[in-house]
Parts: C-alpha cells; sequence; structure tokens
DNA sequence: CGAATGACAGATTTCAATATCTGTCATTCG
DNA sequence: CGAATGACAGATATTGAAATCTGTCATTCG
C-alpha cells in the first residue's frame, strides 16, 4: 500500500475489501479506509462521493465476480439446455456453498453489504436471471422445453432455486440433506421444463 | 384479566401474546407478563421453566393456527389433487400475505420467535410437507400425478415456494410481481408432478 | 491549477455506570 | 399442604456522556 501510487478509485476498493475483511460491515469506516491507504479520509470522499456509495461499488464488484463465472455455463451453445441448465444451477450452489464454507465471516459481511444495497443486488439478480433466461430459450428453440415465455420460466427456475443460491439460506447448506433438496428441486423443475 | 380467577398456563399465553403485541419481541419480559396478570414472576415460572419456554410455546400456538387452516384443503379427497395442490399453496400464500399486511409489527415479532425456536419450526414445516405429501400420494394414487417418492417431491414443492411462505421474504409479498411469480412457480411445479 | 488536507458541525457509536431482568428458593399465605 | 411471593445473585439491557465518524469546504501543497 505504499503510499506514493496515484490514489484511483481501484486502489481504495481494494483497501475497502481489506478493511471490511479484517473490521467487518459495521465497524468498516471510511477513516479506516483512509487510514490504510495511508491518506486524509477526505481524499477518499474525492472518489465516493458517500460511505454508501463506496459500499455499493465494493458489493458491485463480488456480485460480479459470480455473475461472470455463471456466464461462461450459460453461453456454451455447443451443450444442451437440459444439461446446462443442470450444471449452470449446480454450479450456482457450488459457488454460493464454496464461500459461505470457506470464509464464513467474510460471506456474512458481503451478505450484510447486499443487504444494504438492494439496487445492486436487483440488478445483479436480473442478470442472473437474464442467462438462465438464455438456457430456456435455447431449449425452446430446440424442442426440448416447453415455455410460453422463456423469461417468465426462468424467473420462477431462479426464483424456485432460491434455497440454494439466497444467502438467506447459507446456514442451511451443510446440512447433509441440502444435496438431495437440490437434486429434487433440479429435477422437478426440469420436468417441469421438458417439451 | 381478572386476578380472581386461577392462574393457568392458557391464561399466560394469552398475557403474553398480548405483551408481545404491545412491546415486541425484544421488550417482552417475563415480568411485564406477570404484571399484566397482577402476579409475582415467580409464579409464571411454575408454570414454564425459563423465558425460551414460554417463548416457544406462544411460538407453537401461533404456527400451529396456520397448520389447522390447511389441512382442511390437504385431507378434502372429493377435490382432484392438482386443483387441492394449487388451492393449498394458494391459501398458504394467501394466509402469510394477510397477515404480514394486516399487521405487520406483529408478523415481524412471531417472525422473530420463529427464528428463535427453531426447533418449532422444523416441527411446523414437517407438518406442512406432510400435508402436501398427502396431496401428491393421493395423485400417483389416481394417476394424475407422477412421482418416484412423494415425500421428496412434497419436500421440493414446499421448499420451491418457499419464496411465498418464507417471513424472510415478507417484504416482497406487497410488490406487484409477486402474483405472476407465484402462478408461474405453482404452473412450473405442477407440470413437473404430472403424470 | 488540480489534488490532498484537516478542521469543523451534526450524526452515530462506544463505553461504563445504573437499572432491569432471569431464574432460584426459603418463606408466607390461604 | 400446595400455590404464590419476593429477596437475591448473576446476566442482560438501558442510558447518557464522551469519542468517533460522515460529509463539507476553505486552505495548503506540489
Amino acid at each position: 500500500m505504499a503510499a506514493t501510487e496515484t490514489l484511483t478509485a481501484e486502489r481504495i476498493l481494494q483497501a475497502t475489501e481489506e478493511v471490511l475483511r479484517r473490521h467487518g460491515p459495521a465497524k468498516a469506516t471510511v477513516v479506516d479506509v483512509a487510514r490504510a491507504l495511508g491518506v486524509s479520509h477526505g481524499s477518499v470522499y474525492r472518489h465516493f462521493r458517500t460511505k454508501a456509495a463506496l459500499r455499493e461499488a465494493v458489493t458491485k464488484r463480488w456480485l460480479d465476480r459470480t455473475s461472470e463465472a455463471l456466464d461462461g455455463i450459460a453461453g456454451d451453445g455447443s451443450r444442451d439446455p437440459e444439461t446446462r441448465l443442470r450444471d449452470w444451477l449446480a454450479a450456482l450452489f457450488t459457488a454460493k456453498r464454496r464461500k459461505a464454507g470457506d470464509d464464513p465471516e467474510l460471506f456474512a459481511t458481503y451478505s450484510v453489504l447486499a443487504g444494504e444495497q438492494v439496487g445492486a443486488v436487483a440488478e445483479h439478480i436480473d442478470e442472473l436471471t437474464e442467462q438462465v433466461t438464455r438456457i430456456v430459450a435455447d431449449g425452446v428453440a430446440a424442442g426440448v422445453f416447453h415455455s410460453e415465455d422463456p423469461a417468465v420460466s426462468a424467473r420462477a427456475v431462479f426464483q424456485a432455486t432460491g434455497r440454494f443460491h439466497d444467502p438467506a439460506y447459507a446456514g442451511e447448506w451443510d446440512r447433509g440433506e441440502a444435496d438431495a433438496d437440490f437434486a429434487a428441486a433440479v429435477d422437478l423443475l426440469l420436468r417441469g421444463l421438458r417439451a
């Protein structure tokens, strides 16, 4: 964190993540971030108008990491839609479960941030739902799925699997039934989608 | 609340509900309950060993009211299983939404209690899932549903509709999309269940 | 001149003293 | 005699004064 480098939004975001990791969401202050960077807090306010804006930017970053990883699966037109949807849902569940399990405190921290940044989360969910819509639409085009409206079906699939990606349920992802429940949910939903 | 009546568990539960309604979950104390009844708090402890036990009893009562209302629909063998399942899910959603909308503070209070009483909630969920299992099993018997294991399918249906009954989502039940989302979810799940 | 500072007002958080609560039990009451 | 009480120890919650934080802006620095 050499104070010699120019102060950029990017460096501030990195420092903010570090402070959040160390202090948690409640105790992470703008002053802490400035301290970590060796600058005055006034300088941070030059790049982010408010603390909320800074938190939102950090949250967006974190959410985007998930979206990008899944986009590859959703966009892979070479594989059949049913497998792709199964893989996509499994990848989402696995990624969330891993994050929650590996570093529960950091996951909890970001869950709190997500709760604050309703707008950013809504956008993220829209992105993910859009990915599912693409898979469903491909399936309809290929004649393997039935759907009046792929966007509506995708939304239903995404919401119905909420238990396996919504942080509110993170506590249940460790329990033994989780995998069986997930398999049952996916099987039922895919039966519902099949032409 | 005449102090002349004998002190029964039932009277204590009624007083506790009243105190919870007035003070909310954080500020409702055993001393408050005793005060409301015009007795010493020691007397309350004669009927409930701990404050947690008292809260659990109140929570169970509240949860049971929901279960009973739905049991009638689940058990009505005269109607076809698909309609029954649709009605059951709609009744659950409507009941929850009405409670949350009519008296948001009381609903929030009971949601907090439910969060404390994980055991009681688990039992309640088992009861509800059992009701769905009955409907699914009837459907399989009648040849209108397909399911390897009605209990597993019922669990999947119940969990997949969590967004429409889990208090964690109460904030979204008012939003305009809720009804369309619910309809889409139920349609997709029923397509998945049909033989 | 634009980037960074730090003093400032008002809002929020922390902390320690104080008050209240939980759960027990020897005693009282009817 | 069984039901109810209230004093008590330890745990928890409330309170208000002091410390810290947020966001602004006139001033300094390079």
